[in-house]
DNA sequence: TCGAAATGTTTCAATCAGGTTACAATCGGG
DNA sequence: CCCGATTGTAACCTGATTGAAACATTTCGA
């Protein structure tokens, strides 16, 4: 489990069951688009399986798909412990069919009346994780001479504001209110990158010399932000 | 999600009577999802005792339900001197009651047809709150060389009188009193924007153009309205 | 002391986010 | 119903950010 607060960066991930082929294509490009990770069943047969392990952020079914019906399924995330409070948005067919959804009282989120345009589809989307999203840490914190405001995105240091940019900033962040511990380069790109996938674990060297040189006086003896060798970097309060 | 009208901070608490408990844990869930607060009434019997007391700022009632019809329940309400301004909503089953409602004249501020989704009762219970929303009573406000003034909808930029449009002084008016704090472009249209319309996050960039033409004395370097890469838009006093 | 491994530093091309403008659709008042 | 104002989208442009690669330096064990 990661930290919370910063999950939030991490691209969501997206389980669409939906057997037309055309359509879990259409749906996943346009999701994809908007920058989640898509994955698509063409029945629900192995999604329950799938989904406690992988614990997608959110699941998009068909209300009818073969093997089990859409309403089935949701009835069965529903029980299961893990996946409980994961979102459902609906595909339906027919407006009519929200009967059966208002009927059965199955906890979805919202539901999508096909055809659906794709910015709807990703606007519903978005609306309903934004809604489950839990905020990043907004408390201001001061360490040493640093003072990091999440809520206005500002560094200040010994009382001058220095700018940063977006990754720079998490990275930060991140190290600050995990004072005293030590990251490896991996488990940084896994909690403090957008996606971890492409990314070199030395350019978190990178980012560690950018912040150093916004942060401390003297980069070559850092005072915040410490070189643990042979293990990643600890940030850590001066004495 | 956020209730609707940035200047309303307080939880708006809603009364939902309905006897059916699979839409009446719908309708909660979905309000409740919207940030409201809402309190379920499986029968009509002690909703307008409670009422009385909690004042909830709007109710949702089931035409049909037993122990005390829907619209008995209204018209209750509507004369008693402390609720008699509170909006209510009316769940009907057939559209034709609708008509019933509305012309019967027992002061229904919205009607939602099952079946219903839950973007359209949320949609509809912001609209109504809207409408009843204290009329932009705010206090005006001063920043820097910018003078806003809600109540006449005017906008002062070094004593000049700014000609702005509703969207424009909205989302102004909004920045202005979240001084300091970055808002994504997804934020400020769900605070910002009346409609539930999909609006493309980048309409958002639009506006901020339109109105830094307005405040700003150049707008190439903005000293009000600043971008944040990476994370949105930030309104702040120049200093 | 030497060398391998780890980290520091600089550079740079590709990408991305935001700025800007033009315009089509829609709204609202007359 | 018409017309101007407003709204929101699309397209294009630009500069900032990002992350990899190349090379430099340090560390530490043999």
């Amino acid at each position: 489990m990661r930290p919370p607060g910063y999950n939030v960066h991490v691209k969501s991930s997206i389980f669409v069951v939906e057997d037309d082929p055309d359509i879990s294509r259409l749906v996943r490009h346009h999701l994809e688009g908007a920058g989640f990770a898509v994955k698509l069943f063409p029945t629900g047969n192995t999604v329950v399986i799938e989904a406690e392990r992988q614990r997608p952020t959110l699941f998009v079914l068909d209300i009818m798909v073969p093997g089990r019906d859409g309403l089935e399924l949701c009835r069965q995330i529903r029980q299961m412990p893990l996946l409980a409070s994961t979102p459902v948005i609906f595909l339906t067919a027919k407006s009519g069919e929200a009967d059966r959804i208002l009927g059965l009282e199955l906890g979805a989120d919202d539901y999508i009346p096909k055809p659906f345009s794709p910015r709807e589809l990703v606007a519903r989307v978005k609306a309903v994780l934004r809604r489950f999203e839990r905020p990043m840490s907004q408390s201001p914190l001061k360490v040493g001479e640093i003072e990091i405001d999440p809520s206005a995105m500002t560094l200040t240091v010994s009382g001058q504001l220095v700018a940063t940019t977006a990754t720079e900033f998490r990275l930060l962040d991140y190290f600050a209110r995990h004072s005293g511990r030590v990251f490896s380069r991996d488990q940084l790109l896994d909690s403090v990158w957008r996606d971890t996938a492409y990314v070199t674990p030395r350019s978190v060297d990178v980012y560690v010399r950018r912040i150093r040189e916004k942060i401390e006086p003297d980069p070559e003896s850092p005072r915040y932000l410490k070189t643990v060798r042979g293990a990643g970097y600890r940030f850590e309060a001066p004495k």
